[in-house]
This record gives C-alpha cells, sequence and structure tokens, in this order.
DNA sequence: AAAAAATAGCTAACGGTGTTAGCAAAGGTA
DNA sequence: TACCTTTGCTAACACCGTTAGCTATTTTTT
C-alpha cells in the first residue's frame, strides 16, 4: 500500500507535474477513499520527502558504481558529472524535487543531509586530484562548491527553459566543456 | 492600487514567505475585497510576472550602472558577478521567484526574454574579454553559460541551505575566488 | 459460540485556496 | 428624470490538505 501510494504519486507527478499532484488525485488513483491515505503517511511533504529520498537513492548508486569503477579521480569526476547530468535530465521530476527547482521545498531541513550527498561524491574524486598538488583545505573546498555549482546552475538553467539553446546535445556540450577546463585548472 | 496590490504582495512575502501568500491575504492587507483585486490583475500569476518584472528592472539597473562605470571588461564582469550576488541575498524573494527557487515557477513562458537579461550583460563584458583571443562563438557562448551557471547554482545552494558554510562571508568567498578563477582562464 | 477488541475503510466536514457570477450603491451624463 | 458606467461587495464554485467519527469486518479473548 505504502509503496502503491509512493509510486501513484510519481507515475501522477510525470504525468502532470509537481504543481497538480493532490491527495485526492493519489486517492483517486489507488482506488481508495482519501483517509486511507493518512493511515500510511502523515501528510503530504511525508509523501514528498520519502519520494526525494527514493530519489538520492537513484542518484547514490550510480555515483556508487562509478567509485568501483574508475579509481583514476580525474576520470571518476568525470564520471560523477555525467552521471549527475543524465539523471537529471532522466528523472527531472526527481531533480526538481530534490533541490527545489520551480516547486515548494520539501524537507526544508530533514532532506539537509542527502543534500550533500553529490557533493560528498565529487569532493572524494575532487581531494584525490588535488592530493599531490599544494593545496589547502579551503581552496579545496572552495573547488568543490564550485564545481557543484557549475553543475547544478547549468542543469537548472536549461531544465527551466532559461538557456536558449534548444538543442539538448548543445546543453551537454556546454556541461563537458566547463567540466573539462575545470579539471585542466584544478 | 495595481501598484498596491503589488506592493503590498512583495510586503508579505517578505514576512510569511511566497508558499503563504494568497488573493485573500493582499486583499485583508489592502482592506478591499477579493474580486477587486482581480479588477486588476487577471490572476494570481499576473501579479506574480509583475513583481518577478521588477525584480528584473531592480537588477537590470545596478548592470546598467556597471556598464557606465567600468570601461574594462574584466572590472566589469567582477562587477556584475558582484552585483548579482548581493541583489539574490538582499532580495532573496526576488531571486526565488525570478528564478523559480522553492516556488512555483511564475511565468513558465511569459518571463522567457527577461531569464536572459543577466546572462546578456554577462555576455557583453566576457566578449569584451575573450575579443582579442581567438575563440570560436561557440566557445564564448560555452563560457558565457558556464559563467552564469556557476553563479546561479552558488546561489541556489546557499539559498536553498544545501551548504554547510554557515558563513554568508565564507560563502561569499567562495563566489569571488570561483570568479577570480574563471576569468583567469577565459 | 458469544463478547470484545482491533482493523479497514468510508462519509462528511473544517478551513483554506484561486476564481467568478451577480448584485447594490454611487456618480456622471443625456 | 432616466440611463449608464464605475466601484465595490456578497456569495458561491470547485479544488486543496487534513481530520473527526462512523460503519462494517475480522480477529482475539473469554
Amino acid at each position: 500500500m505504502r509503496t502503491n501510494i509512493l509510486s501513484v504519486a510519481l507515475q501522477l507527478v510525470k504525468d502532470e507535474g509537481w504543481q497538480s499532484l493532490s491527495i485526492r488525485k493519489i486517492a483517486d488513483a489507488i482506488e481508495y477513499s482519501v483517509p486511507v491515505i493518512y493511515d500510511h503517511f502523515e501528510n503530504k511533504e511525508a509523501i514528498l520527502f520519502e519520494l526525494s529520498m527514493d530519489g538520492f537513492r537513484l542518484l547514490e548508486r550510480t555515483l556508487e558504481k562509478n567509485k568501483k569503477k574508475y579509481p583514476n579521480p580525474e576520470q571518476l569526476l568525470k564520471a560523477h558529472a555525467e552521471a549527475y547530468w543524465s539523471f537529471a535530465f532522466k528523472n527531472p521530476e526527481y531533480y526538481q524535487l530534490m533541490y527545489g527547482l520551480g516547486m515548494p521545498c520539501s524537507g526544508t531541513g530533514k532532506v539537509k543531509p542527502q543534500l550533500n550527498c553529490f557533493r560528498d561524491y565529487i569532493g572524494q574524486a575532487i581531494e584525490g586530484i588535488v592530493k599531490e598538488k599544494k593545496s589547502t583545505d579551503d581552496e579545496t573546498c572552495f573547488k568543490i562548491y564550485a564545481f557543484w555549482s557549475v553543475l547544478h546552475g547549468l542543469i537548472s538553467i536549461v531544465m527551466m527553459r532559461c538557456s536558449d539553446i534548444d538543442d539538448s546535445t548543445m546543453n551537454k556540450k556546454v556541461m563537458d566543456d566547463t567540466v573539462e577546463a575545470f579539471i585542466k585548472n584544478l
């Protein structure tokens, strides 16, 4: 039942967007009355929270695979960036929910730890790259945030249709180039 | 009246956030009944749209000043970045509305031209810097988006409390450093 | 088997939202 | 005086998240 509610909610979001997701629509879709939902979730936010957790888990699974596949930190970082990008555009509903794009933020505090999930993964890779170089901790920390920022920023801009580059492979190329340049200057 | 509605709405948002802004609260605040609002605005979205336009105008005014003040494109770019950053954190309500951070997107299409406002300003500065160097148009375009992305991404991350750097001057320093490094490698 | 308790599910409501139809009073114009 | 436009209102509609309280049904206990 719980699982059913979550998967139906996700499907509704994929079909009609976060804006139009409502408890009543979920109830209709699972063919139960409204209060049944509240037997399994405290409120709507709890449903959104759970879904966003699914999103973080989905992303993390790929990052974890990368970590095993790429011992070279530079290749690892590229793979992480690629994974982040393609996660965002293969699962825009998840990405929007997880990072509050164009929708009311879900967990406001509760999700906080998970929000740093990606930062931690790229942090590790970047630390691997800068290890031999003489960088202070602050510098490294800054670079991690800069790297995350450019990825998240670009994804946000493209996803919100701020970019007037229509071609999605072109947008991907912007990312690839930027990531390339960033790594070169680490 | 129209102006009054807008300013009251903005004040409500500053006090209680976008989430809790409602037509009825606006009506209460201006001490008129609800339908009066609809004599001046087609719907709630039209109010949000107008407010976001105010935001874009406010930002653009500073960028325009920068353009007159800094003939040197490198200094201009830095000033633009600084202006964008401080606009975002002095007017978080505006920034959230304009770029759909943690709230339903307002104009979804109607605002589109304005969304590129900042990109155009930094684009001009970056073109000024890159002019002497031999860069293709594509490369320049990519750099513009990369620069905008890192700024928007960092602002989003900090504003959504994804960053665990609490100190706001520290966050600012991340931006300054990143901008500095970016310009150096243009 | 009968009584009690727990469970599953529902209807109907409360207070909130955006939005609109339709009415009443006031003021200006012929 | 009669008409028309403006200004503002009340009251409703359909939707939202949420909850109180009621039926059945099933399980457990006596």
